[in-house]
DNA sequence: ATATTATTTGCATAAAATTACATTAATGGC
DNA sequence: GCCATTAATGTAATTTTATGCAAATAATAT
């Protein structure tokens, strides 16, 4: 069934378009292209959506889509971490070694596993080299376009 | 009445550190706090502070402090300028006098300017201090409360 | 001080969003 | 095709959040 796929297109569109401010807008809005489903169902699109209710900076909210620059605040700041300490990497096997400065290992591979990537089975810190043990039938291509994707400043 | 501004202190420091996912979550944190309050007032509060409701990346949500990179871009930059530059804020008249670190008086201005508040008619930079001529009757608690939520990280 | 005005809060309730449960539609064997 | 399994949705109940209004509290003026 493509019809939650166009539905999912079209509440994607119309966030970016109005300040939706409530489920209940969004459904007009919805109705008005031809959509008829139910509030409940829009909780559940919402969700898999993972859009954020955010402040208009006066005393409204409207519902946003995650955008990169938006990344929670933690993962950015793993993320600095890793970007901080990254050298360069290198493959063997469904491992990936990081070579990162010396003495910085240790904080990015912490960081690393707090991204909680689910490609990432564990890591293992030295001192300036962190191996990563890839989920077994990883694509190493697969592993780097992830990778590139959550920091595209690495220099992979 | 300072209750309230512990209090809004208190959840700001509650929602750095913990994922907090509701306001029932959020006001027991507070009770164990010491402070006493409604869900009614949390609610209240959360619109004060722009509190934002994001997406965990899986299946839930929690709240977050709105931030720096969350603000229209030209806006984003002048206050960063102003937050590396601010020292302290003094006040005589309608004047604000801003102290900041040396050299930065002129960036703190322009960042001041640019941000075009009405509650500004002018600023003159020195070396590490920033005259701001506020608007004929303006209080003082008015343009402070005006600043801090601009730009809640200082220090007023 | 006392009066006046504005702010803050709780209570009760409304509005909004989520979820348990049942039902229906889609998908993948065979 | 038919059956089994999974995903999608609606309905209704529940949970979460917002708000109108009155009382309490703080700030300001007289």
């Amino acid at each position: 069934m493509k019809e939650k796929e166009a539905r999912l297109r079209a509440i994607k569109k119309i966030i970016k378009t109005y300040k939706i401010k409530s489920q209940r807008d969004l459904l007009k809005h919805l109705r008005e292209n031809g959509f008829n489903v139910t509030q409940a169902t829009l909780s559940r699109d919402m969700r898999f959506l993972r859009v954020n209710k955010i402040s208009d900076g006066e005393n409204g909210y409207y519902y946003s889509l995650p955008s990169l620059d938006m990344r929670i605040d933690s993962e950015k700041s793993f993320i600095k971490d890793i970007i901080r300490g990254f050298i360069s990497i290198d493959y063997s096997g469904n491992m990936a070694i990081m070579h990162t400065i010396p003495g910085h290992a240790d904080s990015v591979a912490f960081a690393i596993d707090n991204l909680s990537l689910d490609e990432i089975i564990g890591t293992m810190a030295g001192d300036d080299t962190v191996l990563i043990i890839l989920k077994e039938n990883l694509e190493k291509e697969e592993f780097k376009k992830m990778l590139k994707e959550k920091i595209p400043e690495l220099e992979l």
